[in-house]
DNA sequence: TCGATGATTCGAACCGGTTCGACTCCCCCA
DNA sequence: TGGGGGAGTCGAACCGGTTCGAATCATCGA
């Protein structure tokens, strides 16, 4: 079932079958009815690896992001859920890759193979050997998030570094002057992953800015650790009214932690940070928090990616994202009651 | 860039390049280590699409899940996670396919173009005719998850009959005589979602056998439905003590339904279902569930799948899992304070 | 009535690998 | 010293599409 055979029994050239599905030269009615009889006949559909090689394009594009060791957020499954589907909407399939870094093998898979056509990068870091070498080899791709160095890049990232900002103005107008900041794992901070720095930076300078005393921390991804770290700032300092967090999964266990040290949210402490929208309404009470837009970021990715490779050449763009901070039930006037 | 070019610069034919890359047939020492040089020197990389072609396999394997309107919980992240770093461990890419039925376009894009080698379908229906699709074609294939004839078929599941109706001995032997179960989605239901179906046979007929009143519910996949599916559980029948539930992401609201109920948990309301794990200790407090073991059902698939692909034609095998549930602290015994 | 023109269609080359059959050495044994 | 056999290599065919140049045929104006 390859075009010569559809070629065959149509009775015509195997050339003639591709040119009356491509439509790149005109055919006539009837032989275009002819061929079209036979191709549903047999249900026939063009072999995407002979076609990839005849026209170099695989119609598929991938997406790169970290193993699971640190294992997923729901931020990250949002993202992945929607480059697959604008993906889609432009006929191209998805592949996926995880690579941490540009040596890895499946990293070199995708390129050095063509096994894509373009690459959309997530979980980017502010030095991103992966971003420096596809920008050398002028590889299309685009990536979610932003280097140290972003200005003649293609990408879409989240104004991390304001949204903390926010969250500190949010906290300091309410009242509070003590307050912690909840950042991803340290091996991440250290790796030099972007969001954990910029959102640390934004926190600190507006930190400093209102006059705020502040402790920061690092936090693993999972509810256990949140709980812990909870624990640790109060154990710091006993005064402290409020906490910023980057850290959806460590979340639960930041809430657990307030509940069995007997403040109340948002009474008696208050929390906020950034995190997806769907995280923030599952907790009680709500966050209120920036929500990450991951939808519109993978979509956009998507689309930018799409116009790069339909445009060969065409100069850099990049969409910064900052959605407002959504007020929920979480955060409070500082002065509750004290802890007993 | 290509083999031909790495042969005219060794001084050797395309051919003995080809065979001194893959092995199938002996190459001097002195011709690899030239080949091997020029390789080293230019970078090559053989080129995908053309090996698919030529040989006929993609390295590739489709997951086929459904597209984001019902939109991705926790469980299915984990699968996709531990689906991507299995696969890859045998060298195999992962190309993600939306679709939720056998006529998407996204489906015949995988099969009919050939562009995998077998597939991995998640969230099976009862009668599922991706399933039987893929069964006619004897295309090589794994579902995570069951239809309603699964004998003859590749399959990782769980037991949801078995674990609901665990869940209701937990619950019964604790003395609780009211119970209500809160499933997927109506729209799930319907549409034959084996969890969903299996799950409430498990719960209906275990209640049964223990003499419990109960009721059962559908509920969106998200924080607000679990709420008020909550508050209409305690509307239809304030003297209910616990619940059984499916619905990962509806856990948060459930929670928040009580609380805002007034009963606490485990004190005057039990909760438990099938969750995963990371769910399960995300929420306070921590749920005691059957933990779905995501991580594991996605491995198993993927070397299932391989095992078929490098053994076409071995007789079908299959893994069924039941987890125990893991007694964390969101039941107790029942006749605790009646609500205010 | 003849050449020009345009609409269709065909054959062949090409994309970049893999694989099969055949050929050339060279060594070893009868 | 001739022949068998294995190691190593080459050329050509093939996988299933796309695309370019050229051939065919009917129509139309001169």
């Amino acid at each position: 079932m390859n075009i010569g055979e559809i070629a065959r029994r149509a009775g015509v050239s195997r050339s003639t079958v591709s040119y009356a599905l491509s439509g790149k030269r005109p055919v006539s009615d009837e032989t275009r009815r002819k061929i079209q009889d036979v191709i549903d006949e047999l249900g026939y559909r063009p072999n995407a690896s002979a076609r990839a090689l005849a026209n170099g394009r695989t119609s598929t594009i991938g997406l790169v992001f970290p193993p699971a060791g640190n294992h997923y957020t729901g931020m990250q499954l949002d993202f992945i859920g929607s480059v697959v589907e604008a993906a889609a909407a432009h006929d191209y399939d998805v592949l996926l890759s995880p690579s941490g870094v540009d040596s890895d093998r499946s990293f070199q898979r995708l390129l050095g193979e063509r096994r894509v056509d373009g690459a959309i990068l997530m979980e980017i870091r502010l030095q991103d050997d992966r971003v420096d070498h596809l920008a050398a080899l002028d590889f299309p791709s685009v990536a979610i998030g932003r280097t140290a160095h972003p200005e003649n890049g293609w990408w879409v990232g989240l104004d991390h570094t304001a949204l903390a900002a926010a969250c500190v103005h949010h906290l300091a107008d309410l009242g509070h002057r003590r307050v912690a900041f909840v950042n991803r794992p340290e091996q991440l901070l250290r790796a030099g992953y972007e969001s954990a720095h910029r959102g640390l930076d934004g926190f600190t300078k507006a930190a400093a800015e209102r006059g705020l005393t502040v402790r920061t921390y690092c936090c693993g991804d999972d509810a256990a650790s949140g709980q812990a770290c909870l624990e640790q700032i109060l154990h710091d300092d006993p005064a402290t009214t409020a906490l910023v967090t980057l850290n959806e999964a460590a979340l639960g266990g930041l809430y657990r932690g307030l509940s069995q040290a007997g403040r109340h949210v948002p009474r008696d402490f208050s929390v906020t940070g950034v995190v997806a929208g769907r995280w923030a309404e599952t907790v009680t009470p709500q966050l209120t928090a920036a929500d990450v837009p991951a939808e519109e970021m993978g979509r956009r990715a998507v689309d930018l990616l799409i116009e790069r490779l339909d445009h060969p050449g065409a100069p850099p763009r990049h969409h910064l994202l900052a959605p407002p901070i959504s007020l929920r039930a979480s955060t409070g006037p500082a002065g509750g009651t004290p802890p007993a």
